[in-house]
DNA sequence: CTGAAAGCGCTAACAA
DNA sequence: TTGTTAGCGCTTTCAG
């Protein structure tokens, strides 16, 4: 493997001059950047990355942790992402947790290693000290989620509103037993669902008949199996309203299942707009988030903290559209 | 931040004792250790993993590309790929080429440039010169795709056998005209399945239709059109086997969008079992790739490939399964 | 415009 | 068991 020595020796130049023309920053006489860049050819340099982020201290990298790559909401998040740090080359890599905290842990451990030169997380499910303590010395910024009453800049959608907005849509449907399909308690999304959930409902005078509230962990199963349940109770929801799409869509099975239809018998609405959400039967009426846009403003905001030694922290908050599909039952009025 | 000078001073031992008991490798005195780690401790000290990679020249992080982080069937590969990895302490960084062939060059860079001892890549959609040179090179495995007549290690599914099998029970379930939705004829996995499907065909005497072979580009929109051209034939099929699960399901939906039923009227067969493959209704027939076992196979055999002089090339083909559900009407018999 | 030289933080001979 | 020291390959002053 060729190193900046061989080219230089070859071209009849310093390491300095190769080093000049490598990196096209200062002045070299046009000839012998010629000679230089003849060089590297012949002996298909490349130069070493480590050793030119060892001696630069920094990596022009980030990482950005996913709790599970499957999520295509996340894969548009990424998008946004990529689109801006290309643009001010850094390269993005991916570190998926699969829903593991200790995984978190080790990308976040890259910072204090150097490998990367700030992490955006699409996951806040980690001790809390932990995040803070790292966020407070190296560029850490969180999309999607956000650890409540911290000041770790965040970029995110207003959770309760956007639920209000749903479950809003739901009363405006005539609905009156509405029943609430709940994420895990811990995760702070969820929670701000349920509380728009609850806003909405208190505004309009509406009880919330806790027997119609249902914890699970946001998977198509749980949705599935707390339906099926609540479709045995004595007076069962018309509607439902489920934490995301997921947990919608295995209501909808469950639903399907005891030859119930959706939207005619009970109505169900998801939340986030991932992919199946259009594509399933019926099509799924949710919120959808602008991924993309969290993934620009994530960056955005990582450049910033990654740039400046005062650490300006801002968090900003986007909008949620709702998005009426078939499950809700508006479209058949 | 803290450096193995500061901690070596701190412990008033030499940085080589400090480097001995941070890869424990060589005997330290019990006394000394604690010292050592005494000082590790009160400074914080995380080691620089660029500068020890520099030194060792081997970074233990590999990189796989994949064409697309969306398709859960790549994260069940991933999945596979990290459990060996992390038995061997290496780390997995993830490139996303969002079907971007000019993005996969830039991560078979990070070869060259030291960032990365190996790469597996979960698509072969790039010039074959620059793929086989670079394999020369460094270590390089091709999982789920391959090059055709080359050399580069590859653990893939024997794509024409499980287009035999799955065009076989569309036979057994005497279907006579059976129309192929294919993806784009420059990928050689599609053209596989091709080949397989018309193998059957001829091996049971059938007739292939010409007018029943369509082109699209493996998205569901593209199976969607198709089949919409297909159903207003004079002679329509009365099976179709698409090359992938997303055309399928595209496919599927333009059978309802004109009233008709599958698999009643039409069945429909995909190919790699995607999640979505068993949530659709009607649930999806189709050819399951043991995903997670190609991504152990293909990790396996890229250390063997990083670990030894002498590259050893071999490639593995692994069976698919074929998974029968309700879309091709075998279980309505 | 170019070169000499220091050094990023670490590991691994080699010596003691 | 421990210390000394020479680099890994590059960038970046500082001189010239």
């Amino acid at each position: 493997m060729a190193t900046i020595n061989d080219v230089a020796r070859l071209a009849n130049v310093s390491v300095a001059t190769v080093s000049r023309v490598i990196g096209n920053t200062n002045r070299v006489k046009p000839e012998t950047r010629s000679r230089v860049i003849e060089a590297i050819k012949t002996l298909n340099y490349q130069p070493n990355i480590l050793a030119r982020q060892l001696r630069r201290k920094e990596t022009k990298s980030i990482i950005v942790v996913v709790p599970g790559i499957t999520n295509s909401f996340f894969s548009n998040v990424l998008l946004g992402i990529e689109t801006i740090a290309s643009k001010y080359e850094y390269q993005v890599l991916l570190g998926d947790t699969q829903n593991d905290q200790s995984k978190g842990y080790a990308y976040l451990d890259l910072l204090k290693q150097k490998q990367v030169d700030g992490v955006i997380s699409l996951t806040a499910r980690m001790k809390r000290e932990y995040l803070e303590e790292i966020s407070n010395q190296y560029p850490v910024v969180l999309a999607c989620e956000y650890l409540e009453g911290s000041n770790v800049p965040t970029v995110a959608i207003d959770n309760i509103r956007c639920a209000e907005k749903l479950t809003q849509h739901l009363i405006n449907l005539r609905h009156k037993r509405i029943a609430f399909l709940s994420g895990p308690m811990e995760i702070i999304l969820n929670r701000d669902r349920l509380k728009g959930f609850y806003n909405s409902m208190i505004i309009h005078g509406m009880e919330v008949d806790s027997s119609l509230v249902a914890e699970g962990d946001f998977t198509m199963e749980s949705g599935y199996q707390l339906t099926k349940k609540l479709l045995t109770l004595e007076r069962p929801p018309t509607a439902i309203f489920a934490a995301n799409d997921e947990m919608a869509i295995g209501s909808i099975k469950a639903i399907k299942c005891i030859g119930w239809k959706v939207p005619k018998d009970v109505a169900v609405v998801g939340f986030d707009d991932i992919k199946m959400a259009s594509i399933f039967e019926p099509s799924l009426t949710t919120i959808a988030q602008p991924a993309s846009l969290i993934g620009i403003r994530a960056m955005e905001t990582l450049l910033d903290l990654m740039n400046q030694e005062s650490y300006v922290r801002r968090s900003t908050i986007l909008k949620g559209d709702l998005v009426i599909r078939e499950s809700c039952g508006a479209t058949m009025i």
